[in-house]
DNA sequence: TTGTAAGCGTTATCAG
DNA sequence: CTGATAACGCTTACAA
């Protein structure tokens, strides 16, 4: 009796069912030409053995490890977390796996995920690097010569590009309140220098301009971070002489922080003031009145994203990098309403 | 001139930095024994070649992925997507990659995510799957040879167990209500047959037997998953004839439904209705008044988490199965006050 | 249709 | 301290 004390390989399968190594792989692997009677004996002696396929050996052989690799900056952020759980299931369905990364915003850690997923030998990436403008970070992600699909980030690089089109919708929310008598509109969003975040403050000025109004910037507030506590900065914004009558917010923990901010001073939506929100956190879903959003439809970037990535698997790091625009949409909800008749002054 | 299409390897390293294959692997893995200079010498080579390490030929050599499969039922949940980017951060600080997996409550899903998670030979694994009673769920958790720490379950299999201990704060948050006069205590949670939920259960009953109070099934609300939609059947609660004065809460978009259901029915916390929630999601962070809550210390579940996986990882799976429990504990807050003096009727 | 044998790019075990 | 050499477990020509 021989001490086998190790995991059962693909040679062990082979000598148990009488059949050669080279079968026991096709068998594995699906390939057509295997007679049903050696195929029921290589199944049968697989399940005897319990024999688990060895992933390191077969990537290695296979030059594929059958994995796409996601960084983003944090799950969350519900965003990322439904993105990623919608990659997944999608993925999924074509037989790879995801592996998912947080940069947490730091370049040092986004360098380094980008070097881990090529010394993995991903398929496939899809990343949302926090630092766009940062020198190593771009010169990286330049330098990727892995399939990589990016995510909602102005990067100018040689890769495949998925962006959202945040500014047309938000100067469509902008346009609609100003001509419902709104001037005192607010943005409250993240600072961070990234695509989302300068877009929405493009369609915002852009919603003043289209209306022969200048743009404000003390109306702005700017966060650290998508998911920055942003109470105090809106409590103090809504104590100011001439308050906003408007406030258009981030769709993540900030917006809750910003109605909490409306109800504690006393305010009502929309008598007194208006909200609309880019993107609608799960918590939204059932607010009364429902908050008036820009969303982008999640499940068409991810169906443009992953046929992209798709096909750049398939067809290799040789074709012309594609771009492809997913629209944004504004949804006028109960949220809007006219600006308060007499001008607000501090209460 | 050799068209040396493919991507360096050691070897490539090695006839550059003019040393043996061996040496380089050892400066890449950073053993001791290396003269500086060669160091030096092959250093330079990688950099020269843009070397990548090859994980895929690493992991099948030296048997070791260096990584660490978590399956969790649902990264949307606030809770898991905690709990991932803490792992990612303190595994990573040990040199290990993170490999998440949403199983969707799908039992096959599962079963699927733990063969595959030990195909790619994972260090470790950490696991909370949602179908805790399902038989070939639970046989398969109970064969894994893989280092596994299972989180919050009440599985009996021979692996590491870290549990959250909910029953005793939920009972302690019951008696404060009781003991400020509520009676009509009502309970809104996930149905699912889980350790968290069923442990909930336990508490909220034991805390009205610890006041010589029946326990009332009429007043429990099961939902089919703990990010379910809540608003109308809390509406419906609220409405009913003798309307609970006290309600407890899952901490997840299940809150924000409460919430938005009391302020429909116009009533105010805590004059009206007390609110406890079990965990805190971010958005309740700056609700007024602070909602009162039954929260397990995520960074000690973590910490406690991972100290067991490394444990187990270098030990083997010779140790017999260790079980942790990690505490929860009460926070009273505004959200709770005593009950209305007038009997509450309907409004 | 099936068997044979040569690697894939590392690490580990020896000698030197 | 360094160099040669044999695996690791699989896929994939190529032969039979």
């Amino acid at each position: 009796m021989k001490p086998k004390a190790d995991k059962p390989g693909i040679k062990d399968v082979a000598t148990r069912a009488g059949v050669s190594l080279g079968s026991v792989s096709r068998v594995i692997n699906k390939v057509e030409n295997v007679s049903p009677e050696l195929r029921q004996r290589v199944l049968h002696a697989i399940a005897e053995l319990d024999y688990r396929l060895n992933h390191a050996a077969q990537t290695l052989r296979s030059r594929s490890s059958r994995t796409i690799g996601c960084m983003f900056t944090d799950v969350t952020n519900p965003l990322y977390a439904n993105l990623y759980r919608i990659y997944e299931e999608r993925f999924r369905a074509n037989g790879y796996m995801v592996l998912l990364a947080n940069s947490l915003n730091n370049p040092e850690w986004e360098l380094e995920i980008l070097s881990m997923f090529q010394s993995r030998r991903m398929d496939g990436i899809i990343i949302a690097p926090g630092n766009e403008r940062n020198a190593s970070v771009l010169a990286a992600v330049q330098k990727i010569d892995l399939p990589a699909v990016i995510l909602d980030r102005d990067m100018n690089v040689n890769q495949d590009l998925v962006l959202f089109d945040h500014a047309p919708a938000v100067q469509q929310a902008m346009e609609h309140l100003i001509d419902q008598g709104h001037r005192e509109i607010a943005l409250v969003i993240s600072g961070t220098q990234t695509r989302p975040m300068l877009r929405r403050i493009e369609g915002y000025q852009a919603g003043f301009a289209a209306r022969g109004l200048p743009a404000r910037a003390d109306l702005q507030v700017l966060l650290p971070a998508s998911t920055a506590p942003a109470f105090d900065l809106v409590h103090e914004l809504l104590q100011r002489p001439a308050r906003p009558t408007a406030l258009l917010t981030l769709g993540t923990s900030v917006l809750a922080d910003v109605l909490n901010a409306i109800r504690a001073q006393g305010l009502r939506i929309p008598r007194d003031i208006s909200v609309v929100s880019t993107g609608e956190p799960d918590f939204a879903r059932s607010h009364q009145p429902r908050i008036s959003s820009v969303t982008v439809d999640l499940d068409a970037a991810v169906r443009e994203s992953t046929a992209l990535l798709l096909t750049r698997i398939r067809e290799g790091r040789a074709a012309a990098p594609r771009r492809v625009v997913v629209p944004t949409i504004f949804t006028l909800r109960g949220s809007c309403g006219p600006a308060p008749a007499t001008a607000p002054r501090t209460r």
